[in-house]
RNA sequence: GCCACGAUAGCUCAGUGGUAGAGCAAUAGUUUUGUAAACUAUCGGUCGUCGGUUCAAUCCCGACUCGUGGCUCCA
């Protein structure tokens, strides 16, 4: 996940800045008040760069003291007090030597000068800024800072704001550079805005996948046995898991794909080909070191052995040999005897140094590693059979098991996990069959997000950057041109909206990534779609063409359901825990108004009915209160009940009631059974 | 991996320098029910792990593990 607005990977243009809306301008003004307040406090501190992001501001400070959530309120308090002041924010042009020598003083981002405190930071932002393009500072009251601005009037426009947590973050985003506190808060243009935007934080709160996923019991996170981002699927999620792959398996069957299934490890010659290993091993879990099994392998141990043998012999014959002229020369047998021990030991010597020569031989091992991705997998299945033109496209598709290696901060619940399944296939196309592949691709997306209700997506088309061939990016500058082009052109030509962002292809070709948002807010790349120039080359992928000569395919790599992890936990928060009929873990309940044992008997004859039919139904038979029953069943989320008393019995009906949507009333049996049947089939919403 | 914060019963949480409590859940009974919680009893914890301070640590200090919010990264 990139979020452009919070790390600019290159500079703001002036020009951009413009166009910062209003509540931008609010909140990155909010930034400046923020640090006016630190510096009341902290007169010390040193500031890097506060810009407003996505949900609110934050400003980076140095600063020795380490600031907590306690602190926010005398900060807030000094914050109010500059709003209070109500200064007007001016904007003053300088010369770029007098910034260098303000910066010096430590005037910049300070309340006074510092001689001993020179404003290190707004140093380094000083010399980002290109020669030619003005150099400003914004003022309120005391504080003065290096800004390109905009802001508001006055800091008494700035007149709701909190603020939420402090993170820390490395100057500029990079490693090798100091840590600074980040210290975030939001701001609205008044202060209802503000309320309903916590509101809706402290609803988002209430969807979290991780919360939801443990009430309804979707999956466990065991880190003691397990380990961390190794989620366990519980029977209940392996059912909407399995309710998934279906579709996709259904989809994709429809769409012409071939289903294959690979094995989770390979050899390190596989990702050495592919690539990944120079350009992912970090990814990578660590390789496992496995004793060489090969026929090399045991060719080379016969010949070790056979050296040995010889060796041997030779060994024997020459000692024989030793001995024979030891009595040739008639020596007394007392000094034959010594003689004798010492060419002995000389045997042995030598036979040692050839028997440890063999064992070295045979403890070779070499590397295997657990996939990270299907990709080379499924390139060997490409391999494993001649292919012409009449078997493209051809279209692998398998929902592989992954194992990534993320850093251990990285992990959250569902969504950053480190054993992953892939709803991946791979498409090997001629290509003139490019575009008509890449937009059944994109299709098949849309589609998906019909059935699931999502609404706010964004089709993000990273490309390469030139500067990066040859270390970011594989080095074939023609191809990425050419490549690039064509998934432009088929975007533009569906209509799909997308933006398009440089510098964040795979290595081995542009991608598209699809963005959808949760209802939390929090957005998520879900699905990806990338072109592959360069991997099937490496791997020496070919077809024959029909001028009879051997071509090498371009490979489309898609997941339009990402991975079961981070869908299901997307689908969580989107749906709430309230899954539509086909999703949901527990279908039906069957709930009986007593525990009468005709009436157990009617109930049951319902269960196995839609049983029978792979409906996921449970019986609730037990002597609770109908009442109990139907609490128990609500908050464990069961999308249908069906209550049935004696009634319903005498009359042939159950009394439906649906989950958030209360009594729908007696209907007859049959009918309720053929609508709930007909309802998953059709996977309606 | 880095910064900050946290870890008490299966879950949600309270609490204290003198080795712990509530509600829900679970279990066993009682109850025989008409659309969001019937009643009673019982069970349940080395207070994350390891070390230190102390006569005494769940509480104070440190390290570690895991989690949470961010940073870098990513499906």
């Amino acid at each position: 996940m990139t979020r452009d607005d919070e790390q600019p990977k290159e500079r703001k243009t002036l020009d951009e800045r413009a166009r910062m809306t209003e509540l931008e301008r609010i909140r990155h003004s909010a930034a400046h008040v923020l640090a006016t307040a630190i510096l009341r406090l902290w007169p010390e501190a040193q500031f890097a760069a506060g810009p407003p992001v996505e949900n609110g501001f934050y400003y980076d400070v140095e600063l020795a003291h380490r600031i907590s959530p306690d602190d926010f309120p005398r900060i807030e308090e000094e914050m109010k007090k500059e709003v209070k002041a109500n200064h007007v924010f001016e904007r003053q042009i300088v010369t770029r030597e007098q910034a260098i020598k303000d910066a010096g003083s430590g005037r910049l981002g300070g309340l006074s000068e510092r001689p001993d405190n020179p404003s290190k930071f707004k140093l380094g932002n000083l010399e980002a800024i290109p020669q030619g393009e003005p150099i400003s500072y914004y003022r309120n009251g005391d504080f003065v800072d290096l800004c390109a601005g905009p802001h508001v009037m006055r800091t008494g426009n700035v007149s709701a704001f909190k603020l939420t947590h402090v993170a820390s973050a490395y100057y500029k985003g990079d490693e090798r550079n100091p840590q600074l506190q980040r210290i975030y808060g939001t701001a609205f243009k008044n202060k209802s805005e503000m309320d309903a935007y916590f509101k809706m934080l402290e609803e988002a709160k209430k969807r979290d996948h991780r919360k939801i996923g443990a009430e309804m019991g979707l999956f466990a996170i065991d880190t003691e046995f397990v380990g961390p981002g190794l989620p366990l699927w519980l029977p209940k999620g392996t059912a909407i898991l399995e309710e998934l792959e279906t579709l996709a398996k259904e989809t994709e069957f429809a769409a012409g794909y071939a289903r294959v299934k690979t094995p989770h490890i390979a050899r390190e010659k596989m990702y050495q080909t592919s690539g990944h290993l120079p350009y992912y091993a970090e990814s990578m879990f660590p390789a496992m070191a496995l004793p060489i099994e090969t026929r090399e392998k045991i060719e080379r141990e016969e010949k070790a052995k056979q050296k040995q043998a010889e060796e041997e012999a030779a060994l024997k014959k020459a000692f024989s040999n030793d001995v024979v002229k030891l009595i040739a020369e008639g020596y007394p047998r007392e000094q034959a005897q010594a003689k004798i021990e010492q060419l002995w030991t000389n045997v042995l010597k030598a036979s040692n140094a050839a028997h440890e020569a063999l064992m070295a031989a045979t403890e070779e091992t070499e590397n295997y590693y657990l996939k990270a991705m299907n990709c080379p997998h499924h390139h060997r299945i490409f391999a494993a059979e001649r292919r012409s033109y009449r078997d493209l496209p051809l279209r692998l598709a398998e929902y592989g098991a992954c194992y990534r290696y993320e850093q251990s901060g990285e992990l959250f619940g569902l969504m950053r996990v480190r054993s992953l399944n892939m709803n991946d296939a791979h498409i090997y196309c001629a290509p003139e069959q490019f575009a008509a592949e890449f937009n059944a691709v994109n299709e098949m997306y849309l589609k998906y997000f019909k059935i699931f209700g999502l609404e706010k997506y964004q089709m993000r088309f990273s490309t390469h950057d030139p500067a990066r061939l040859g270390r970011k990016f594989v080095d074939e500058p023609e191809l990425w041109t050419r490549t690039e082009n064509m998934v432009r052109d088929v975007l533009k030509n569906s209509g799909i909206h997308y933006v398009e962002v440089p510098n964040e292809a795979a290595f081995y070709g542009p991608k598209i990534d699809v963005q959808v948002w949760s209802a939390i807010g929090r957005e998520f790349t879900l699905a990806t779609n990338q072109v592959d120039f360069a991997v099937p080359k490496r791997f020496g992928l070919t077809y024959r063409d029909r001028d009879n000569t051997e071509k090498t395919p371009l490979c489309i790599h898609r997941a339009p359901l990402g991975t079961h992890e981070r869908f299901i936990g997307f689908l969580i928060e989107h749906y709430a825990g309230n899954f539509p009929l086909w999703l949901a873990p527990e279908q039906v309940r069957v709930l009986t108004i007593g525990e009468d044992e005709t009436l157990v008997q009617y109930a049951n004859a319902i269960v196995r009915e839609l049983r029978d039919n792979f409906v996921r139904v449970e019986g609730d038979f037990s002597s609770n209160k109908i009442n109990g029953k139907i609490q128990a069943a609500e908050t464990d989320r069961v999308h249908t009940m069906l209550v049935v008393g004696a009634r319903d019995m005498e009359a042939g009906h159950v009394s439906v009631r649906i989950h958030g949507r209360g009594n729908l009333g007696a209907r007859p049996k049959a009918g309720v059974v053929a609508d709930l049947l007909q309802a998953i089939k059709e996977r309606r919403a």
